[in-house]
DNA sequence: GTGATTCAGTGCATCGATACAGTAAATCGA
DNA sequence: TCGATTTACTGTATCGATGCACTGAATCAC
């Protein structure tokens, strides 16, 4: 490797000078000699260490990325919308890991992060308490946490960045409510994540706004184990089953937690020989692409994901001067419903109508 | 943060000494002053920084790994599994980069990896030429490729890691072929990865050992744009489109070139109205979680992803002594066909038979 | 008892860049 | 013309760990 010494040789200054051309101060020389500088550092193709530079300077151009798990396709999308504004607005890497929703795990990669003078990192946490991140905010670290609220009452140095969760489970019930269901279902997974309250909140605040909290129920499937997400579609396939085998109080229509969820149960009530949308109704929430693909295709209601990714990269790159002041919390409110081919109207006679779906169906 | 000054001050002894505690050298010292150095790293909770370590050894523990697109689930699960053997075998971490398919980010990725240090990389690219690698592994990189062939005659010090494509291709062609089907096609896109050509050749191999070539065809859905991936999908249900549209030489069983083509696939025949497995067939290669979900659930060729994370790992972490020798390629075999609902024979009856599709469906 | 060896540790140059303090020459003001 | 200021640089301590070269004391062989 070149090092600035090489550079300085070769353009015969010292290697103050070299520094200075690199860090923006080329007007303390004359024109001549930042030239020179230039040409030699062009010529042996030389770039400086970044490890140097963070040794000296306690500063990394790396932002640590914490998922549950890579294999979600939800995770990683998230995850390239944030790769990207990262790199194109900041010139930041990310140094990524899957913690597999474990304790341990996550307390280890903040302490890999640390020792790598990683000192911005943004977590898709489900577990339920926070206080390692507060102790890393301690530690210089800057937080951002996606899809969770701020303990209310703790002034908290960690950011938080959600879509409002409430409102699109709201709208997603609401949707089945207005095409005529009165039998409805939140289908969960247990402690999946924080979010699950707030939705299971909306869910509920559309069902009471029409009366029909009797007909209601949550879902749950029980919780995941280490291997986690790709075991969410199995859960929604495991409740779809349930859903079948219920004797009374089957719902017509159903919310489904995300829409990784939704697929499972689609896939579920297929193998019950339950069809969808004639005999039940499901309503995703993500609006991943891959909702586009299933059949019939996922009616869902899709969140803001690039505009949140780019929040919790400002908000990690720019942390606010004041803590106390600073809410610390950033909704992102306007969900949009994608209507497509699985929800209809209860017990509807159903057919494909091909042009409807095609307008209705929103590539992404 | 503590530093390696503040153990020794802690513990009343050298930094010369800390450092020989902490890179296994406790055996030159008392017991008691190792006793004392340990306890004083647990009481300041002392953690070397590896900056100021790599800085001094250049050596940093970390991989880079370029995926073509994060939001490909397919490589998120190769990520994922990387990710694991990387930390839980050598405790090294990923640093991660999109390359959508784009040479000067690729080169760039390269770049950055260098000055931060990092001199492993594991590369999922679809580039036609692998020469910036090349360079990269002279500038003191090991770099090891996944699904890509070394190229032929040239003596590389490129590690390549990659399913048997031709058998998997043959593999998937073969049973539809065992099925009954005589008009058959290979679906793709244009220029995407290095490993369509292999694919091709063992659709064809399939092919001609059946005699079926007359009948044969591959269904080039044009390139993809730059924010690729997802877009396979839509190029699969464009294709989808254009062989639903077409008179004569309709195939009644399709190779995907990969599982999210063939779910593009389902979802374009379905909407053209062909139903799938009566009207056409269809057979996937990757064996996703995915291909479980979609409706009818995927049959489709699973590639023996974790075993070849490990191999791609192994060999960052262990470079060969000798180049020359050094075959460079690692081709895994053994890809299993998962039958699941999308094939049957041709124009057959075709009724959803439960028993049978609970026996077949892999969960992953 | 004395020189050689082992033991238990320490001192310090080093990795590559940064930036502050310092300096020699040029320019300026009166 | 001379001190003051500006210009255009350079010298070097520093970031945090590493590990070789070194030292002083204890032990050993004979």
């Amino acid at each position: 490797m070149t090092t600035i010494q090489d550079v300085a040789r070769q353009a015969a200054v010292s290697v103050s000078t070299v520094s200075n051309v690199l860090n923006g101060r080329g007007d303390r020389m004359r024109p001549d000699t930042r030239a020179r500088v230039e040409v030699a550092i062009e010529l042996l193709q030389f770039r400086p260490s970044k490890l140097a530079q963070q040794l000296k300077t306690g500063q990394t151009p790396l932002i640590g990325l914490l998922v549950p798990s890579m294999t979600n396709p939800m995770y990683g999308y998230i995850a390239r919308e944030i790769e990207t504004v990262a790199q194109e607005e900041f010139g930041y890497r990310l140094l990524i890991g899957s913690t597999y929703r474990d304790r341990g795990k996550e307390s280890a990669f903040f302490e890999d992060l640390l020792s790598h003078g990683v000192r911005r990192v943004i977590v898709i946490s489900s577990l339920a308490d926070e206080r390692h991140f507060e102790s890393a905010v301690e530690r210089g670290m800057t937080v951002v946490s996606y899809d969770r609220g701020a303990t209310p009452g703790q002034a908290s140095n960690v950011g938080h960045v959600m879509p409002d969760n409430f409102a699109a489970a709201q709208m997603a019930t609401r949707h089945l409510i207005q095409k005529g269901h009165r039998q409805l279902a939140f289908a969960t997974v247990a402690g999946m994540t924080m979010s699950r309250g707030a939705k299971i909140d909306g869910f509920f605040a559309a069902v009471d706004q029409a009366g029909l909290r009797a007909g209601a129920q949550v879902l749950d499937g029980g919780p995941l184990d280490e291997y986690g997400d790709l075991l969410i579609a199995e859960v929604g396939r495991a409740t779809a089953l349930q859903i079948a085998a219920a004797t009374r109080r089957r719902p017509t229509g159903i919310v489904a937690l995300n829409d990784l969820m939704a697929l499972g149960l689609l896939a579920g009530l297929r193998e019950a020989g339950l069809r969808v949308p004639h005999d039940v109704s499901v309503v995703g929430i993500d609006g991943h692409f891959l909702s586009a693909l299933s059949n019939p295709m996922l009616t869902t209601v899709r969140l803001p994901v690039p505009e949140m990714a780019r929040a919790m990269v400002n908000r990690v790159m720019n942390p606010r001067a004041d803590p106390a002041q600073d809410p610390h919390e950033m909704v992102f409110a306007p969900s949009q419903l994608v209507e497509r081919e699985s929800v209809a109207p209860p017990s509807a006679a159903w057919a494909i109508r091909l042009p409807q779906a095609k307008s209705a169906r929103v590539r992404t």
